[in-house]
DNA sequence: CGATTCATTGATCGAGATCAAAATTGGTGG
DNA sequence: CCACCAATTTTGATCTCGATCAATGAATCG
């Protein structure tokens, strides 16, 4: 329950102490349905919200119904340090899950980041890794194939949600219909549902109901250029994990 | 040679007492030739730069070569924030133009942030204009023809360039190649000089040396789905400026 | 179980990629 | 001012990855 603790815990040696200044700031519980909305286009918002379980997504809207899913919020995420500027959103975030939510009002939050060195330079480090998620994700669409850019994302996933639950899993319970990842993604839901066919077959991948096991992380990673380098993690060492020694051994795949 | 305080009058009514802070800061002068790298993959930024003249871009590069351009960075524009967390770059920054900058020293500028809401509410304004305008890119690449991206940049960085001069032209210049064109638009060069070739027989747009000037904005709004409200600009009232009514008269296209 | 949503499969199409060559443009130095 | 060279742009011919259209097959859930 205490992903935004754990995802800390990725980068902080103090994730605790950074995690009770938070909750000191005094934190307000929310919960949002399954597809319901969290920030309309157009609206102010004016609390900053930390998920804390739940999958959420922001996405823009062409006029036209085509959609463009920019990121997933996962467990742990904060957003939006945007709310302090009180801009209106030109996009909307809604929820894929069931999510809920601890909502923090951003006067107290400026006023504990000026107190504290440690939790304002764990937030920077949340909101610079965020920014390098969509950078990665502007460089997904832009140049990779469709194979490429569907392995890199479950890859990315997988490790953001190893993040958030402390764990470290070769599975991944992915809440996401085909469509989801195709407008994540720029293509269309049945060319991802060939795609990933084509994945299974390949032996990189499996999929049960909502789970997917990545059965072969090396091949996978090879062929979709994964190199979570841009997720800013101390270096877990993955390695220690798993049979097969990688091929670059200095760099955790 | 003020673009950062044309660039603050787009948002803020007292540019002046902001750049007059920014100034008192003490900012020192660097310069890059074209082609030179200003940030390098891997490397600790110890500064903040913005930029007084010329163009930079930021960008990824596979291992294969194919790069992907994330975003243009024109005079007045601000990096890195990031700079601020003292993490290695995962992406380069580099002069596409000869370009001038300031450097600041993040203490210094955390410092001033500190010491005035006007100021740091202005860098904040900044800050998320840049992170909107990279949800813009992903929308893009993601979900746009070529006709439709194309159309788009160059309606964008026109806004830009003219906030960034305190201009309101219908002309741009241009310094980019059809191959970082094609590298920030997710295409080949080819195509984009083809599909620019039937955007000039349209009568969409004309280039002379690297200058394009917008022949017909209506037509390359509609058709590129150009909505420039995610620039966060405050409606600066262009239909002031054109002959034809906009056919959204409340919308400033 | 029916009903609705979601995933898969098949057949065909098309936007943009690729490969290759020709035409412009822009320096640079004589 | 002109001739030459390198970089860039354009044009042409062809191919391919992913889109589109349409139908069938699971899951999931009252």
């Amino acid at each position: 329950m205490h992903a935004f603790r754990n995802r800390l815990a990725q980068y902080s040696d103090i994730p605790d102490k950074v995690w009770n200044v938070i909750q000191d700031i005094g934190t307000k519980p929310g919960h949002f349905k399954a597809g319901a909305d969290i920030i309309r286009v157009g609206e102010i918002t004016d609390s900053l919200f930390i998920i804390s379980t739940g999958w959420a997504t922001r996405f823009r809207t062409l006029e036209d119904g085509r959609r463009q899913i920019v990121n997933f919020m996962l467990p742990g995420d904060i957003f939006d340090l945007q709310a302090l500027a009180r801009m209106e959103a030109d996009h909307s975030v809604s929820a894929l899950t069931d999510v809920s939510i601890l909502s923090i009002s951003p006067q107290k939050f400026i006023r504990k980041m000026r107190e504290s060195g440690e939790v304002s330079s764990a937030f920077w480090w949340a909101a610079v890794q965020e920014e390098s998620i969509l950078r990665e994700q502007a460089v997904r669409l832009g140049r990779r194939s469709a194979r490429e850019r569907i392995g890199h994302l479950l890859l990315e996933l997988q490790r953001r949600m190893n993040g958030a639950l402390g764990s470290n899993a070769e599975q991944l319970s992915l809440p996401l219909t085909r469509v989801d990842l195709a407008d994540a993604l720029g293509l269309t839901p049945v060319h991802v549902s060939r795609t990933m066919s084509a994945m299974r077959s390949a032996g990189l991948i499996e999929e049960h109901r909502g789970l997917v096991l990545i059965r072969d992380r090396q091949r996978l990673a090879r062929l979709s250029h994964f190199d979570p380098d841009y997720l800013h993690l101390r270096k877990l060492d993955y390695s220690r994990f798993s049979e097969d020694t990688p091929d670059v051994p200095s760099k955790v795949v």
